[in-house]
DNA sequence: CGAGAATTTGACAAGCTTCAAGTGCCGTGG
DNA sequence: CCACGGCACTTGAAGCTTGTCAAATTCTCG
C-alpha cells in the first residue's frame, strides 16, 4: 500500500492522512520536519507571546496549551495541544506570535523553523492543503470554545469541554467512551472556560454528584456518557474525523 | 513592478499581497476564482450549519457573518465578514459545514466551488501558503475574540471589538481612526458578544455618558480614540497588517 | 401615516466571582 | 520515619455583573 507504512510514524502523519492521502513524497517530507526533536519539562514557556522569529512545534508525546494573558493578570487558555497537534503555527506565519505556549506535562516535540516548512510546502504542495486542513480543524475547536464562552452555561460549558477532549484523545489512540488521562488542575480548567476556579470545583461536585462525569486524580470518567452527551448537546461533527476527504 | 496593476483588482488581492508577493500567475489564478459572481440580499442565509459540500465565497461588497445555533434557540456570532474576507473556506474543506453564514447587507460576493480552490493550490502553490496565512489571521482574530467572551468585562469587551473592526475597516480603505459605517444592530452585537441585547445597551450607553466611543444610527465614532485603546487593553498585533513578510 | 423593528429604561433575579478559611495530598529534608 | 511546606482542592458567605421580564419610546420604510 502506498506511503502505508509510512503514515503511520507519527500522530501528525495519521492525523493528516485523516484528511488526505499523502504521497510518498509528501510523507517523507513530512517526516524530514521531524528532524529537531526535543524535549521540555512540566511548565517551560515555549513561545511567549510577543516574541519574533519562533519555531512551530509538532508534539509527540504530551500536554501543552496556548493562551493569552491580560494586562490585570487573568489569563484565557486557547487550547490544549495533545500528541499529534501542531503547536504555533499561526506564530510562525505572523512576524510575532499573538499567544503564549506551555508545556503542561514534560513533552516531546520536533522543533519546526519557519523556513522549514516553507520549503516543505514548495517541494510537497498537497502537504501545504493538508495543513491548511489541520489549521482549519483547530479553528473549528477554538469557535466551538468560543460558542462555549459566549453562550453556554458554566455546566454545560464543563460537560462539552469534557467531551471535546475525550474525542480528540480518541482519535489519537488514547482514551475511550469510558474515559482519559487528564493531566489538568482545575485552574487551567478554569482559565480555559472563562470561570473562577471555586466555581470549576463547584460545577465538576454537581456534574459528579448527578452521576454524569468524574474528574479526579488525573483521570476524566464517564460516568454516563449519554446523559452527558446530551446535556452538552455535543455534536462531534466540527471534528470532522470521519475518515479522508480528499484523495 | 511586476503584478502591481493586478494586485489592486480585488480587496482578497490586496489583503494577500500584504503577506506574500504574488507572481502574475498567483494572480491571474487568483483572478479566476472570482468569474462565478453573485449579489445576495440583506437576511440571506449562504450556509446553513451541517450543509454538504457548500461553496466558499469571497465578499467584495457589503456586511456579512457566520454563526452558531444552540439547541436552545441562543445564537453565537463567530466573526463578521467585511470586504476582502472569504466566507465558508472551513466548509469547503471539511465534509459539512460547521456553522451558518448569513448576509447582515446586502452583498456582493464570488462564489468558489470546493474543486476551483483545490485547482487553484495545485496550479499557484504559492497561493496556499498565502491562504493558509489569511486562514490564519481569521483564527487570530477568532482567538482573541475568544479572549473577549472568557476574560474580559462587558465594557472592555464592547470597547475591544468596535477597536478591532475599526482596524480592520481601515485596512479595506474604508472607516479610519476618527470612525467607521456600521450596519450591525445592537442585537448582532449581544449575539457576537455573548450578552444581551439589554445588556449592549446599557454597556453603548455607558461608553458614550463616558466620552469614549458612540454608536449610532449605524455609524461608530470614536470620541477618544487613545482612551478607549486604553481601556480596552487593545494591541493590533494580532491582525498582523504591517507589510509583505513574504517574498 | 401606520406597522414593525430597533432602541431604551426600570425592577428584580440568577449566576458567577471574590474573599476567606480549611482540608487533603505528596515530596522533601531532618 | 515523620514533620513540614506547598499546592491542589473544597466549602461557605456575601456581593457584583449580567440576564430576564415588561413596557415605553424612537426609528425606518413602505
Amino acid at each position: 500500500m502506498k506511503g502505508g507504512v509510512l503514515s503511520l510514524d507519527s500522530p501528525l502523519s495519521r492525523k493528516l492522512s485523516v484528511f488526505v492521502a499523502l504521497s510518498d513524497t509528501d510523507l517523507e517530507t513530512l517526516a524530514s520536519l521531524y528532524r529537531r526533536r526535543r524535549r521540555f519539562r512540566s511548565g517551560h514557556e515555549m513561545v511567549h507571546e510577543g516574541q519574533k522569529n519562533t519555531s512551530a512545534f509538532i508534539l509527540a508525546k504530551g500536554w501543552a496549551c496556548s493562551y493569552k494573558m491580560l494586562p490585570d493578570g487573568a489569563r484565557q487558555i486557547v487550547d490544549f495541544q495533545v500528541p499529534g497537534d501542531i503547536l504555533g503555527l499561526r506564530s510562525i506565519l505572523f512576524r510575532t506570535a499573538d499567544h503564549s505556549i506551555e508545556a503542561i506535562t514534560g513533552i516531546e516535540v520536533s522543533e519546526v523553523l519557519a523556513p522549514d516548512i516553507m520549503n516543505a510546502f514548495a517541494n510537497a504542495p498537497r502537504l501545504a492543503t493538508a495543513v491548511l486542513w489541520a489549521a482549519s480543524r483547530d479553528e473549528a475547536m477554538v469557535v466551538e470554545h468560543l460558542v462555549d464562552l459566549g453562550r453556554r452555561s458554566a455546566e454545560v460549558r464543563m460537560a462539552h469541554f469534557l467531551l471535546e477532549l475525550g474525542e480528540r484523545l480518541k482519535l489519537v489512540g488514547v482514551g475511550d467512551a469510558k474515559g482519559f488521562n487528564c493531566p489538568l488542575t482545575q485552574y487551567h480548567l478554569a482559565d480555559a472556560l472563562g470561570l473562577s476556579a471555586v466555581h470549576v470545583n463547584r460545577v465538576l461536585r454537581h456534574l459528579r454528584e448527578e452521576g454524569l462525569v468524574t474528574f479526579r486524580k488525573g483521570r476524566v470518567v464517564f460516568d454516563d456518557f449519554a446523559r452527558l452527551t446530551e446535556l452538552a448537546g455535543f455534536e462531534p461533527g466540527y471534528l470532522d474525523q470521519d475518515g479522508p476527504r480528499l484523495r
